[in-house]
DNA sequence: ATGACTGCAAAGCCTTTGCACGCAA
DNA sequence: TTGCGTGCAAAGGCTTTGCAGTCAT
């Protein structure tokens, strides 16, 4: 099911960059608006590879650039899907969001929402003695399919 | 403060790679002994480093290859500290263990445990298409120095 | 004696950096 | 016009693999 494209998120980020004294560069708008069609985590190579073969190609370079930019904004959050995998996904302005359950055989993952998850995660957050600017919960085991 | 030597997890460890047909390498019983001397976690890189400078000298492969082999039993469980950085931390036997927050800027980390968030997360693990093997938390923000 | 275990060095992989050219402002 | 943005290729850094010698069993 491919979701429709996130235009709000794009606005945001967008706006968010040039903020932040960013030029508007074709590359780095494309890496967002693609960014932006994906619901779920995408890899930095993944998307990398989605983008070398659209028509004004964008290199390599500017994709991981642009990612770091991005997590640097806090408009995407970053996290190691398996070894040595780095994915990203965008971040809701609106702060709702989901974890993720990763298959250690093949890969596959699961997206998965819980207030009462958030809420321990809240509360720790205060007890630490951090400033928390963000979380990450990752499940690890076999996927339906591998388990059986 | 040097932790003690977890002693019960290196016998505990050393019968598991026996049970699972391991040979009783010198290199190997070296990493899990030093391992039972951290009580929290380790990045590889760091583990090879310190092995590296040891009387019988233990090199990088065997570091690596000997984390490999514990994570796969379930005696040690990997995740990413920062960029790139793998780092492994013994797993208790009992199941009891912490979770960590990172500073993003310096790297610092430290552990916190909490019942509730143990608890949600058991819960959320039953709800999950997944046959839940392990859960991993992480905080990242800054931490008490690097925010002031 | 047989085959696992090791260390070393080389290769792999993902990611970052250097540089010259193009483009936004 | 200025200097940020971009693509390409090269370099980096962590991890894995190939191989020959060594050691456990």
């Amino acid at each position: 099911m491919p979701s429709s494209t996130d235009t709000a998120w794009v606005e945001h980020a967008l706006a968010a960059l040039q903020d932040a004294g960013y030029r508007r560069g074709g590359a780095r708008t494309v890496v967002v608006e693609t960014l932006a069609g994906h619901d779920c985590a995408v890899t930095a190579l993944g998307l990398d590879e989605e983008l070398r073969r659209r028509k004004p190609a964008v290199g390599r370079a500017s994709v991981y650039r642009t990612l770091d930019q991005l997590e640097e904004l806090g408009l995407v959050q970053r996290f190691e899907a398996s070894r040595g995998i780095a994915s990203y996904e965008r971040v809701n302005p609106s702060g709702h969001h989901h974890h993720h359950a990763i298959c250690r055989r093949c890969g596959r993952m699961e997206a998965f929402e819980d207030r009462g998850l958030e809420r321990s995660i809240a509360r720790v957050s205060d007890q630490v003695a951090f400033e928390v600017a963000e979380h990450d919960v990752v499940l690890r085991g076999l996927c339906e399919r591998c388990a059986s």
